[in-house]
DNA sequence: ATCACTACCTACCAGTAGGTAGGCAAATGA
DNA sequence: TCATTTGCCTACCTACTGGTAGGTAGTGAT
């Protein structure tokens, strides 16, 4: 009440946002039921009136990230731009989403490591339909000879872990680089970076 | 005793081994001492005769993964040969021993991810004097017109999470490929292809 | 033989996890 | 106005956590 009221959001919108910073930062099993129930000011069986469980509650959350992200994502692959502009378009995006949402990029990548693990979701069957068309796209340029000849799978892969890892790794990288933080900046250094060097390696 | 006898490796041995399987496989807090004095066959106090406690386990852990890691890159880095050659020689003794210890990898990546979160122990700055020296030799390849030019510290970021991704999310990665587990092939097909990619982003 | 030590055990501890039961007050709607 | 519903609470449950206490069988040295 005193605590954060912000009569704004309703108070499951309130623990789904507390419960998406608390798995981005320790994960499932480092989240307690007591830690996203303090973070919103209530007691555990408050928070257990409006999700039945726990494993209930990430699954909510996750099918939000889900959504959202794909509905970002689609906007900016249907759009009619082709040949290399239209890959800078979606790393941009891509970049710009991930930036958008770095605690969705903890999440995901935590699922990612886990296999799937506390949830029957399973993440890469969503997404294959997604890397399947990019493949499709990749093998047309280098047909046409617009893009250098490249594995287009591996190729993917390398980008999604290239592009992910900057911000799942985050606090790790800024001190590799001595830089504080993901800074609209850094973010941005970055991206020019992995542009440049998709355009170097794809681009003759 | 009729268990998993294997009368060669020490119980305390016995012991690490388990817990890198299960701290790789489920985190840290995911994983119980039970969990792995059960893998062992041996109760959870037994373990606890070996390991004061289980912070202490983990932390003997890491520790063994970073001596074994750094000695076995030292070597390649330390190897006379330049150039591109270099670069090429480095990535892939950093795959082999990827594709070596892919459970140490997931661990490595779960401690990137939590920011340090458990332990005393500093990932990146045990990492910083090995990320430094490779900013200065990419540098000093890029002032020779040996490499195109690239922003160095991004370009080993980049390359961070290009390579370790591929071991880290090898479940998730395995299903997107359409090709189960790790094979030697695998691993093989993805080197090539990003030692490929590379070359094109860095020479003309 | 006895002492000390190692490696294991059972039994227990306090603390915390997720989850349930039931009560109370304010809002809601007939 | 009065019943219902909503949102929160305290109190409690069981299961499991990391960790301790204390005991025992086997081993090797004195």
């Amino acid at each position: 009440m005193t605590d954060a009221p912000d009569p704004q959001r309703s108070t499951r919108d309130q623990i789904l946002d507390e419960a998406l910073k608390c798995f981005a930062e320790r994960g499932y099993d480092g989240t307690s039921l007591n830690d996203i129930a303090a973070g919103v000011g209530i007691r555990r069986p408050s928070l257990l009136h409006h999700f039945p469980s726990k494993e209930s509650l990430y699954e909510d959350l996750f099918e939000r990230l889900l959504s959202d992200w794909m509905q970002r994502l689609e906007a900016s692959i249907a759009s009619p731009v082709s040949g290399w502009d239209k890959a800078e378009l979606v790393l941009r995006a891509g970049f710009a989403l991930f930036a958008d949402t770095p605690d969705y990029v903890r999440i995901m990548r935590r699922e990612a490591l886990d296999g799937g693990g506390h949830l029957g979701i399973d993440l890469s069957a969503v997404l294959k339909p997604l890397f399947d068309s990019a493949v499709v796209y990749f093998d047309e340029q280098m047909r046409n000879g617009t893009f250098r000849t490249h594995d287009s799978r591996h190729l993917l892969i390398t980008g999604y872990g290239a592009i992910l890892t900057y911000f799942s790794d985050a606090p790790f990288i800024d001190e590799l680089l001595e830089d504080k933080a993901l800074t609209a900046q850094n973010v941005h250094d970055h991206c020019e970076h992995v542009i440049g060097f998709f355009r170097a390696a794809l681009l003759n």
